[in-house]
DNA sequence: ACAAAAAGTTAGGTATACCTAATATATTTA
DNA sequence: TAAATATATTAGGTATACCTAACTTTTTGT
């Protein structure tokens, strides 16, 4: 049975290895995370290591095993899971969830999670727009479309890019959007397709037709009528 | 602030005193209840009664102070309020509740407490039929009378009685019936009525009318006939 | 009232989860 | 490519929450 503690650590491990383009964790970044110092941390790799729910070099950084992976997106599940309920439910806001979810997701009991998951209507996204994964750790299919086909309140998460040339690239870099940046489509100006969106759950940009329609995203908002 | 492991201990010693008539409770049974060893309660006891919760003596036990109580009682709340929302909203059957609600009355958020309990109809009672302190630690009032007055089905706890002679105590106590025990009428049997309880939510007694008229109760099934 | 049993206490040990300070190894940049 | 910087690692320390074994005090039963 996995502690508590471990739970964090997987899930950030996932956490990290998502909104990195590496795919790989390493031990500061995740002491930052988890708000511990790094030889604390590396101790507890080499157990979790041990236990065979990652691998870890210093040069290759840290992975998840196929065993560790499920037991993340199981601890994923959980927090998501609560996190819906706390807002759909309870009516908690966007940015009070997560730390209670946090320390909701300890709680032992697939029962519960089940119970809770129906309460809050069965989603499959989580109010930040993360998808749900379902009780074998998959994740809901999300149609992968250009940013440029969205309409206004449409939320999305970005998936990848159509083009890769440096200047684009560079580009989306200084505007600070990367691998599963969430985005909120503030407004089209109907005149040349422009799209405000806020992101960071702050900032917003202004981005032309052009770029838009090379940003590739999924939408996360339930029933949006995006993309038809 | 208060952190989790104190809070089962605030709460166990407000059990034990509830349930003794003394209302005094010892290291042994404190260790029982909480399945620990005595040398490690005796140690955490001294902590809280530097803390001022509790106060110790070897002769006159363990006691709540006033500020022990208050807290006590609140998680007595957040204990209860979650007992009573895995109940009626989750659907989790009577005995699965309470080790779930252990669990979840860590949780350190007085806006979900409040939420919850919205959720479950503001209830006034648990699904033990134990009574919810309010936010300030009142205990909801509850009428007193014989249990005599009962109607088949209803539930009640055992306040006191009516008689303290030896024959009728020794009487309860060979019956095994005490201070704050839950009992559920099953039937009341017209001829004489005689009442057939259950309690320890597993045995069951005959009492006469006479032994029932003496046992004085308070109805916890919400919106009970009893007594009318 | 005194021996036996129970309860409380003391002393000392283990495991864990964190830390700091110092050292070693990579990585970046001039 | 060497120095500067960042990251990883080792060694060793602290606090806590538990334990067992041995001893002392209190309670109980004959």
């Amino acid at each position: 049975m996995l502690k508590p503690s471990d739970e964090k650590y997987l899930r950030a491990i996932y956490q990290i290895s998502q909104s990195e383009n590496t795919g790989k964790s390493t031990i500061s970044e995740l002491a930052y995370y988890l708000e511990l110092k790094p030889p604390t941390v590396l101790e507890r790799l080499k157990i979790l290591e041990q236990e065979k729910y990652i691998t870890y070099t210093k040069t290759d950084g840290i992975h998840l095993t196929r065993s560790g992976q499920k037991q993340a997106l199981n601890v994923v599940r959980k927090h998501r899971i609560w996190e819906t309920f706390l807002h759909k439910v309870c009516k908690f806001s966007w940015s009070e969830v997560h730390e209670l979810a946090e320390q909701l997701q300890t709680v032992n009991s697939e029962k519960l999670i089940d119970r809770i998951f129906m309460l809050s209507g069965e989603p499959k996204f989580d109010p930040h727009g993360d998808p749900i994964p379902d009780k074998s750790g998959t994740l809901p299919a999300s149609e992968r479309r250009p940013l440029l086909n969205s309409i206004e309140g449409c939320r999305c998460t970005v998936l990848g890019v159509n083009e890769d040339s440096a200047e684009f690239l560079n580009y989306l870099s200084e505007l600070k959007i990367g691998l599963n940046e969430k985005l909120v489509v503030e407004k089209i100006f109907a005149f040349d397709g422009t799209l405000k969106v806020r992101f960071k759950n702050a900032e917003t940009a202004l981005l032309s037709s052009k770029v838009a329609e090379k940003i590739m995203v999924s939408c996360t908002k339930p029933g949006c009528l995006c993309g038809k």
